[in-house]
This record gives structure tokens, sequence and C-alpha cells, in this order.
DNA sequence: TGCTCATATCGATGGCTGTCAATATTAGGA
DNA sequence: TCCTAATATTGACAGCCATCGATATGAGCA
């Protein structure tokens, strides 16, 4: 049977901050920004983010080989980037599938405009 | 006389790479992305490049006191974010004077697009 | 040329985090 | 209920970086 694995996704980061360019940044809005941006800026983190985001599913299994990196550390990756809510996952039988969630990467993106 | 300074601003940096979800990054775009997203990462920056984006020129010494930080902190963040490409400083006098460089957040938003 | 002031650089430090080995957990199959 | 396999957690460590005091640089001014 399938579960939806929404691990700890902070609804109050959804929607930090208005664009950057619209009034200077209260430190709290800062702080949670920062957060967001701080999960996108590790190397290994964004190549499994985009491995996911180019397809519609991705094993956790499926991402050792391309990034070269272990399994304990593929693990908290995918934590990480689930608790930022930019990929949910679902446990099917002894297999752990990936997916980003919709909407998620616009509204980060959203930050950055004037 | 006013001088345009342009720090460092690593050209490779620029372009470098596709949207996140057409295809999966290579090592080297994932490592240019990941740093650019670490300039993103710390909330004083975020507060300084927001406090800039807002106007359209700011002063360094403008910049310490909504940021709660040190000068050499100030000038800092300021240096790092002008390496990234996002801001460029203009000398006059004693002051610099900070502006956000046109197209450039929106370049880096772009990352984060499928 | 001195003096002052805004900014830049240097050096040191404390805290955070990416990484992996070892181990725990959990699900399926016999 | 064992055994195996996929994933999660724990603990430890190494490297990076934000921060600031001290100092250097350089521009305006008298």
């Amino acid at each position: 049977m399938a579960r939806r694995m929404t691990i700890n996704v902070d609804e109050a980061v959804v929607g930090c901050c208005g664009p950057i360019g619209s009034g200077a940044l209260s430190e709290p809005e800062a702080n949670e920004a920062a957060r967001i941006f701080s999960v996108l800026s590790d190397p290994a983190r964004l190549r499994i983010l985009s491995l996911i985001a180019s397809t519609t599913e991705v094993c956790s299994c499926d991402l050792e080989g391309p990034t070269q990196k272990s399994q304990p550390t593929i693990s908290h990756h995918t934590r990480v980037l689930a608790e930022a809510g930019l990929i949910s996952g679902e446990k099917r039988g002894r297999w752990m599938w990936w997916s980003v969630v919709p909407g998620r990467l616009k509204e980060v993106s959203g930050i950055l405009s004037r």
C-alpha cells in the first residue's frame, strides 16, 4: 500500500516573503529565505533535485550512481529537500520514490523577482 | 570623477546552466549553481541585497544600521554579492554606491524553472 | 603635507554542515 | 519467524564561512 509522506514541511516557509526588490526584508523574512537558499547551495543536493525534476519520479536507489555519494548521504539530502518542501516522497514496498512538489520551485524563484 | 567598478565578476557563472528540470545537472553545472545559491544563503547578505534592490542606489554607510553588522562585515558581503554579479559598485568621493545588476536576478531565478 | 573619514584587507575564531562508517529500522519473501 | 535488501539514524570529523578587532588604503579638505 502506498503512503504519501510529507516530512516536516514547515508551512511558514511556503510564502516567506515578497519579491526581494519590494521593500527591505525583515530579519525573520531574511532568515527564512536564507534557509531555503542554503538548501539549494549544495552541488549534490542540486543534482539530486535536478534528477527528480527532470522526470516524474525517482527512486532513492537511483540517486547514488549519478551523484557518487553514499547511501546515508543521499538519505540526508532527500530529507533536507523534503523538509524544505521542494520534493515529497512516497514509500512503495522497500523503495522510496521522490517527486517534486508542484509550484514550489516557482514560489522560491519568485523571491528573486523585483 | 566616477568610476564603474565591476569586481571580479566570473563570466562563466552568468549562464551556468539551463532550468533545473530539463535534464540532470552535470557536476560543473551543479557546482556553479550551488555557488550562486550559497551567496544567497545568508540572512545579512539577503537583507543587503533587498535594500539595494528596493532603491536605485545605496551607500555602504547606509547598510550598517539596518543590518546591525560591523563595517568589515558589510564590506565582506557587498564584495561577495559583487563577485557573484548580483550588484555592482561605484565609488564617488569617499562613498561607495551599490546598485543591482539588471537582469542578473532574473537569470538566477531562471535556474529554478522547469 | 597632515588630518579625518569611509571603505578594504588581514587574522583569528566559533559555529555550522557535508560526508561516511556503523548501526537501526522496516518491508518482502521463504 | 528467519533472512535479505532498501532506507533511516547516529556519531564523529574535517572543511568552510560569517563575524569582528585591528590595521591598511585612499579620498577630500585645510
